[in-house]
DNA sequence: AATCATAAAATTGTATACAATATTTTCGGT
DNA sequence: ACCGAAAATATTGTATACAATTTTATGATT
């Protein structure tokens, strides 16, 4: 059997840590205590604080001076902006990678899809939105553009706070078939369609959402309840 | 008189160091050691770290295991990828800029203008280097589009390791009036033609590297010195 | 009971100590 | 003099200790 691994690594954790986000097992705006970490990881606070550092740098998680770790709540204004930002980078990405397509990487791309399916048809949604964003990612990668491929990275992992937060009741996740037809596209080469479907996909992926303004504030609800029923 | 501050960030120090990197006084491959770090700014390493692996997040710093922090030293490859990038995103966060463009920001960039000339002026190429840099970086705050603007942010900065190593020999860093006629579209509120400026002038940048692939590289020496004077 | 001030506990921030790993120096052999 | 092995030195990696700050608990006062 093979040496089993002893040590583990703030990157690990931090990746760990990222899963976890992404799957809605912690959810925005949950405290990430120190602590805490240390003790589920087996490690120091050193490797645990490091790993935060990391993960606030890719915005994941809000560290606040004495606070402490929290996961981030992305703001309406920049759940807009990822998606913006999505809709800037995927499509062409996606169209780069149609040229580079190999029989490989599309029974790659093939399988991971029926991981996605099976994890919907045992209802584990987590898992489901999680694979989603790894076949996001797995395409980026194909693009063979590893700069753009890490602001991609970094968005789809925001998107799954977006997601947690803003998603409209009873909105479908992702249509089975979409990821489906942007495979068929790229076995094909065919970029300009890649393109097209990605960016719709992403459409689709917004009017999942509600990124409306919500009329009520904190700091205003004191005029709202103010009037004591004249 | 104000009271003098007696504490110094991680981030802080993560940014003299990457005002150090974008100005060409430490050079790409520099040892950044810790205990010359800690001396310094008079911290214990825990924070110098904390700002070496903030660094290495933006691909700044090349942390290698057991071994210590270097600057970085992007390859022709990644370098391509970076000014790739910069075609996508800074033309068209250039246009976005315009339409948000108010007297007070023109005003701004002007005096930034000022400013590089006057570096330039004075023969302080690292400084003018720096601040051609945050030109950059002020138009893609201005767009309003702090997702965008925070990876344009980190483009620009790699964006002078690959100046420092891939630079024409002779070449101009920028010529003098490429931001000018920036600013000027800019202020014009004319979208299209900042948009069209700002590509060209990646274009320009571009053009003053050699990113062309080096004929030996160290694993075919042998191949080169082999044939012993037939 | 509600509220505020104060004290206790818990948590984060920084420095230091020790362990693990590289790098340099020393020194014997050819 | 030129290697190469081994000790000495220096540097990074991780854990722990202590300081600073926040959070929670307590209790006196109205």
């Amino acid at each position: 059997m093979p040496a089993l691994k002893t040590t583990i690594t703030a990157r690990e954790i931090g990746k760990a840590i990222a899963k976890a986000i992404h799957e809605h097992k912690v959810l925005p705006g949950t405290k990430l205590g120190e602590d805490e970490l240390s003790e589920i990881y087996g490690v120091s606070r050193t490797l645990v604080r490091s790993a935060l550092q990391g993960l606030s740098h890719e915005q994941l998680v809000d560290i606040q001076p004495n606070r402490g770790a929290f996961v981030s709540k992305p703001s309406l204004r920049e759940a807009r902006e990822i998606f913006e930002a999505r809709a800037l980078l995927e499509p062409r990405t996606a169209r780069s990678a149609a040229l580079r397509m190999t029989k490989e990487s599309a029974r790659r791309l093939q399988t991971h899809i029926d991981d996605e399916h099976e994890a919907l048809a045992q209802n584990d949604i987590g898992k489901a939105l999680w694979l989603s964003g790894v076949f996001h990612i797995e395409i980026s990668k194909l693009a063979d553009q590893a700069t753009i491929g890490r602001f991609i990275e970094s968005l789809i992992a925001r998107s799954s706070l977006i997601i947690a937060l803003y998603r409209k009741r009873d909105s479908a996740l992702c249509e089975k078939h979409a990821h489906h037809a942007l495979l068929e596209a790229l076995s094909q080469k065919d970029g300009v369609r890649a393109e097209e479907l990605m960016q719709s996909h992403l459409v689709d992926l917004v009017s999942a959402l509600d990124l409306r303004e919500k009329v009520s504030n904190p700091t205003k609800l004191k005029d709202v309840l103010g009037g004591l029923g004249a």
